[in-house]
DNA sequence: TTCATAAATGAAACGGGTTTCAAAAGAATG
DNA sequence: CATTCTTTTGAAACCCGTTTCATTTATGAA
């Protein structure tokens, strides 16, 4: 690989200048500009990122820590935040750390390491947290919220307000025995939606049936039946997200129950499946596109939420689709 | 950030031996370990990676190139890389070249200029390949192959034979007006699947029915529109890959055309999803997993194919599931 | 105890752009 | 034409681990 010094050389200028010539910093005389350019073609000479990054102290580089690379969610909020990170010249680095903490942290010290410009993580961890200070770089969670903030910048959905209209439509759709499949407790995305559930439901006089369950397609599946068991009664189904929604309709499409009129069912998330599957799904839309261009936003600006704090919130909105009645039916 | 120099004052050392410490290269004194080990922990020390591989010209990193990170089965192919990957001490970095030559080419220089150890590309871009050979590291294509083959490793599946494969069942689960949804000519891996297809038609006198359309769903939605009005005699449909599968079910459902009993369906692919859906989508596997695993290999391998030649062929293998009639309904 | 080997250790160079700093060249002023 | 202010330009230091090479220290044999 030819280096800075050799185009210099064939130039016959130094080092410096060919710098100069790339990096437009200082004016360089027309003449020599001409030749430095010449010999950059000639030669096929690509600046090595690595030495010019050890030295900048930055890579135009943003770290992005997603917990698993097969759920849609996240590579949907991936891909917001690469296209919106090459709008501004920076490129992303994916890391799918498998829920897996250890992971995480390796993630973070590499991108440490690398002099990354800043990550984003979409992370649960309690425990990660508070390693996260101990960063310098700017680094904004997306997706989770703690109680103990140690980051300058979250950015969440509201969840809880998800929880509410999912119960809410089911309720309007006519349902009367609403079942939620909560997450894993404790988690503050998981937690969020389900008190919003819990909270309509006691306002209006339903009794709370719950059920808890994993993120993923497999414990959506063994969920599902166990709940059918539980309660046999159930007609409205509140699910953590679309993965296990769609997971849900398996089973019930297996047993013959019709969807959505023996039972009625919402999901939470709005991936690009959930209107891609067949019946589409009703589900609680995250503006995973607005939350995704707001966090390189705010790693660009240092990872500070200029005014509004340290959070910033996002509304859900209910998609009325398939898997309820449609108010024509109602 | 505490630098190498640093701890080594705080240890009573040279630099040279906190670097022999951390490395094993060379034995220390256990008394002067034990003092650098101090000295690392109590200022928490983590090595620049940047400048490691600066002098080392070798980043632990294998740059994983896929045109969409949206479709499943680049998600899933990345997937098994980094696990590969990381089972071997190497991270993945992965870029998202949304189908863009540019970008590929961006992301290519990028790697290149970064000291990555290797690449694996799932490109059909030939432009592309002409490139990848004045690269020096290590290149792995994977689904694709090209008639001028400029890179030393091609890992494909035997596409033709899914293609065959496919009409075969079609056929033996009573189909007698097939249709094929083919990728874009021109790419081996759609043409391929195409022609497997089109000479299984000719050898058993069946009449050869096509239509085109791209990878994706959207493009799945129009086509199947198209499909139904060109050939409303149609009862077996061939599909590019899974998620135009998905989408022509979406059709047919909002149709309300049976299926498999109006109509019977195979997708190509077997990415998750093809299993997670309702109705199951009958399928030709491809051994993704082993793909994958094996382009790491052959990147650990200095980018060659030992004894094989320049190109290895992974065996398809068709799924029955639910959208062609089992053997016990024929 | 002494000389020859072997092992541990530090100083310095290295990798490849970038930037500082001072010298050189050019432009402007008197 | 001399003098001063600008603008170009190159030499060298820098970023920060790693490695070479020579020196010092330890080990073993005599």
């Amino acid at each position: 690989m030819a280096g800075i010094r050799d185009v210099a050389r064939q130039a016959g200028v130094s080092p410096a200048t060919v710098s100069r010539v790339i990096n437009g910093t200082t004016p360089v005389a027309a003449d020599k500009r001409e030749r430095v350019l010449r010999a950059i073609e000639e030669m096929g000479f690509v600046p090595n990122e690595v030495a010019r990054s050890l030295f900048k102290k930055s890579s135009k580089t943003i770290g992005v820590i997603i917990p698993s690379i097969r759920n849609p969610y996240f590579t949907q909020l991936a891909d917001v935040i690469d296209a919106a990170a090459k709008e501004r010249g920076y490129r992303i680095v994916l890391y799918n750390v498998h829920h897996d903490l250890d992971q995480e942290r390796a993630a973070l010290q590499m991108l440490a390491a690398a002099n990354a410009d800043g990550v984003i993580v979409a992370s649960n961890n309690e425990a990660l947290q508070e390693e996260l200070a101990h960063y310098q770089m700017p680094v904004v969670v997306v997706d989770a919220l703690f109680q103990t903030r140690q980051v300058n910048a979250y950015l969440y959905c509201d969840y809880y307000q998800g929880g509410r209209l999912a119960a809410e439509h089911l309720t309007a759709c006519g349902c009367r025995n609403l079942v939620c499949i909560r997450g894993v407790q404790g988690l503050y995305t998981a937690q969020a939606r389900y008190e919003g559930y819990r909270d309509y439901c006691r306002e209006h006089g339903l009794t709370e049936q719950v059920v808890e369950c994993d993120y993923d397609f497999e414990a959506g599946l063994s969920m599902t039946e166990e709940l059918l068991e539980r309660f046999p009664q159930v007609d409205g189904i509140v699910a953590c997200n679309d993965m296990v929604a769609i997971s849900v309709y398996k089973i019930l499409h297996k047993r013959n129950i019709a969807v959505p009129d023996q039972i009625q069912l919402v999901g939470f998330d709005d991936i690009h499946l959930a209107s891609l599957i067949s019946p589409e799904l009703t589900t609680i839309h995250q503006p995973i596109d607005a939350m995704g261009r707001r966090a390189v936003e705010v790693i660009l600006n240092e990872g500070h939420l200029p005014k509004e704090g340290r959070r910033q919130s996002f509304p859900v909105s209910l998609v009325p689709r398939e898997t309820t009645r449609s108010k024509e039916s109602r």
